[in-house]
DNA sequence: GTGAAAGCGCTAACAG
DNA sequence: CTGTTAGCGCTTTCAC
């Protein structure tokens, strides 16, 4: 019996030494890489079962520079929104080989720094992100030091990188179109901060949407909030209580269109008698409810999906790409005519 | 001017070499650890900024075999209860300096046995699971490594390890006793497989309140399902198109509820006029739909937060806990009295 | 306080 | 085909 030194886990030279082969034979083994015979093979893999020998990434990540580590920071994995972008990603890097460090920055730029910094410090091989608009010279630093980074969903005004974006211009003006070709003609739009692109692009497509028909926005009814569920809850509730109500809403993403929902229900309205309601993104919520809302979906599993799929792609070939939103109609949304001619 | 090195990242030895120090001091200063004169900290902290070094966690971890990372393996990251179970293992994570290797199994034990083979190559600290129930030698393995284990949700029959579990008999019984009283005898049950003790124990749950109330339970209304939507969704309309249907239906989880209402919906039928709804998790949706649905809820952001605590803590000091679950009376469900006395 | 030196576990030449 | 030999970037004694 040979004997077994207990200390910490089995490394390589253990296996070696108890195989009697040298250390790169059993390197060879485990990488797959170079040809080893048969029956050394054979005597490595049982030794090393013996011994219950597992290589470590820590020594060969450190050999070979590259962790085959991705780091996703989304804003909050809670909402399905990102969850199934995450469904995407994951499985698109499962397939790869690779594996994903789940950051969620809550929409803080102090903890989106907190973030990109350790994930430069776990030296991962990319980072696919949902920025928060801050943090430039984080971004730049990390990219400086050679690390692959992949926008979501929104982009970084003074830093370039490709983006996997949806056409939120297209999906917003559409969603308005619906709307007004209904009749609704004082409808309110509650959006997020517009600092964000994604926000300012959604109002840009709901302000165009207006402008293509000649009516008019009222400014009173436009309204910005965080992504919080209470500061939206509260926007909705004012929107709800103007002086002149709106006969439509229009909610620029899920978390949005719940508050809506919500304030629509405490205020005893009814959707879509009362006042019709759409809403960006699409969520397994919005087809549960009665009425079930109509939405612009965002294809989120398979922007996961290219986004990982952009994030390995060497140097500058990756290219930015913008996916196309679909309109579900569903039933939250009446004809509104008013009664003068 | 130094000659400057380009070829990849600045190392420590750079710094060192450029702040004309040792490569320990360089350690120290970025280790914070051991004293390090202001003056000499300040000279290199200043030639690091301007080399753009940053310290490398690779060489680090490697040598000090740990890597302050977490695996965290759960079923499917777009499910609210999932989603909301990491927010709370990231935000305890990220405040005890470690990080978090997201893996999603889609409850398919081929995956999982992946997910922990990479985690254990990766050599995590911890890994946070919601076991699928097979995979025990992978699991014994990864313990062997040194891995401390915590279970989430589950247990693991066979293999010992601190769990984080809800009190799944007591909400269940409470949900079912809630029906009970209402006057329902005939109650649909919606469960999952029953190889997960989640689900055995929820049916102990249903199945004890009906013994302590005499009332015996139609085997016929017993269905255990797979957690996807499809197979759900068949179950439930099966269960609804029953010779003589249920007055009540009890869902064992959220996904399993989301069948139950579409289902209900599809076959023409109102909540709780026709038939009362109950089910187990809370999700933002059951509190938006209408009615808002009556439910047990588990404290998922709670249970993140204790097994991160939990998977941290000094071999042999973690305890299993159970968290209570909270039964929020809604509006699906309404009193059923049959006409005969 | 600080520098030198010995590795952590692995890969990648390079001889044989 | 296989053994040997340098390190990868960092921490950690151990002297000075």
């Amino acid at each position: 019996m040979s004997e077994r030194k207990r200390r910490s886990q089995p490394t390589m030279r253990d296996v070696a030494e108890e195989a009697g082969v040298g250390i790169g034979t059993v390197s060879r083994v485990f990488s797959n890489v170079g040809a080893v015979a048969p029956a050394t093979r054979e005597r490595v893999e049982a030794v090393a079962k013996d011994l219950g020998y597992r290589p470590s990434a820590l020594g060969r990540d450190l050999k070979r520079r590259s962790t085959n580590t991705v780091g996703l920071i989304v804003t909050d994995i809670s909402n399905n929104f990102y969850g199934e972008f995450a469904e995407g990603v994951l499985a698109t890097e499962k397939e790869l080989g690779r594996h994903v460090i789940l950051c969620a920055s809550g929409e803080d730029a102090a903890t989106e720094r907190e973030y990109i910094d350790l994930l430069v410090e776990q030296r991962v091989d990319g980072i696919i992100a949902f920025p928060t608009g801050e943090n430039l010279d984080a971004w730049e630093d990390a990219r400086r030091l050679g690390i692959n980074i992949v926008l979501a969903d929104r982009e970084l005004p003074g830093f370039t990188a490709p983006s996997i974006l949806v056409d939120n211009v297209g999906g917003a003006l559409a969603l308005t179109e619906y709307l007004l070709a209904l009749g609704h003609r004082r409808i309110g739009y509650l959006g997020g901060p517009s600092q964000l692109t994604t926000g300012s692009r959604r109002e840009e497509g709901f302000r165009r949407a207006h402008v293509d028909v000649g009516v008019p926005v009222d400014e009173g009814l436009v309204v910005r909030t965080r992504f919080t569920r209470d500061t939206a809850y509260a926007s909705a509730i004012r929107l709800l209580d103007s002086r002149i109500p709106p006969t439509a809403l229009f909610a620029a993403n899920n978390v949005l269109g719940e508050a809506a929902l919500a304030a629509i229900r405490d205020r005893g309205l009814r959707v879509p008698d009362d006042i019709s309601l759409v809403m960006f993104d699409d969520v397994p919520w919005a087809r549960l409810v009665d009425p079930p809302i109509t939405v612009a979906a965002q294809p989120a599993w398979s922007m996961g999906q290219a986004a990982a799929r952009l994030v390995l792609s060497p140097d500058g070939t990756a290219r930015s790409m913008t996916l196309p939103v679909e309109i579900q109609i569903r039933r939250s949304a009446a004809a509104h005519f008013t009664q003068t001619p």
